[in-house]
DNA sequence: TAACTAAAGATCAAAATTAGTCAAAGTCAG
DNA sequence: CTGACTTTGACTAATTTTGATCTTTAGTTA
């Protein structure tokens, strides 16, 4: 027997491949209906099987009216790639870390000057004025969530 | 399914659009009466979308004949720019108002949608994974540190 | 002209509507 | 039996909707 969060990963996948735009809008509690679960089963089916290292972007907003809505990411050139940086990234990464990726981002004319500056600015140490190691962490969260929109 | 905030919101920027002076002055009861909800529910819309960070100015008169009056502000170009924007993004900012300051940079073409893509991820709540208030501090120093470098 | 009245809009908080988090309990392959 | 994965549900957080009550303004009346 298959077992649930299969079958809503199946279920999920599939219209999100009919789907024209390249992203569904799901009501969780729609879905947990659907499939009589409980309505945060669909979040760890999307924090197990959406993930970014797969290629999906997830956004979500509450209240009325609120949806979870799954896009999948191109898969041109940069399949690959988003992969290995979201892996040489990691969990943690320090500033000097960083900063390599990104020069060599512009080196390889993935991203522009004007780009890279941007990066940079966000993954200072000077601005992430918190402890390590949590600081280290942070920078990798951010770093790959910025990437990962571009690629 | 949407919600009425949304709606209202679109219907508003719609006809100040098209309106030939830039500002627009509605009923507040017209609104709602047209959208079938109650009237304070057009502060909410306002307050929430049609903010200074958003780049628009409103004023209302009560009484008799009275009104509620939206503008839309342009963000010119100058040097003083970026210290506008560090003097509006302050030492701590929410994510929505984050988000209303990059909306605005976008519509004002000042920056491009991938780069506000960029921006948007790095301010995110769901990247910046730490507690409140820190968050919202933490949020501020990144997003001025990011639109520093570029204007 | 002062007081009154009706016609707006403003405010604020409660209620409603969604989604997120986290950890305990359950399941299953090896 | 153990460890990884899955299922559940209680509690939390964000956002929207609603309504009661307050404030301001223009016009009317004594």
């Amino acid at each position: 027997m298959q077992n649930i969060s299969n079958i809503i990963e199946e279920h999920l996948k599939q219209i999100l491949n009919a789907s024209r735009q390249g992203y569904i809008e799901i009501r969780r509690s729609d879905i947990a209906d659907q499939f009589n679960c409980v309505p945060s089963q669909i979040n760890y089916v999307i924090s197990t099987r959406f993930t970014p290292e797969r290629g999906y972007v997830v956004e979500s907003k509450r209240g009325g009216g609120g949806y979870i809505r799954i896009r999948r990411l191109g898969f041109e050139r940069t399949d690959a790639l988003a992969e290995k940086l979201i892996a040489i990234i990691g969990g943690s990464i320090t500033q000097r870390e960083a900063e390599g990726i990104i020069y060599r981002l512009v080196d390889e004319q993935l991203i522009n000057r004007r780009e890279s500056f941007i990066l940079l600015a966000a993954i200072d140490r000077n601005v992430l004025t918190i402890g390590l190691p949590v600081r280290d962490q942070l920078r990798a969260a951010i770093l790959s969530a910025m990437l990962m929109t571009v690629f």
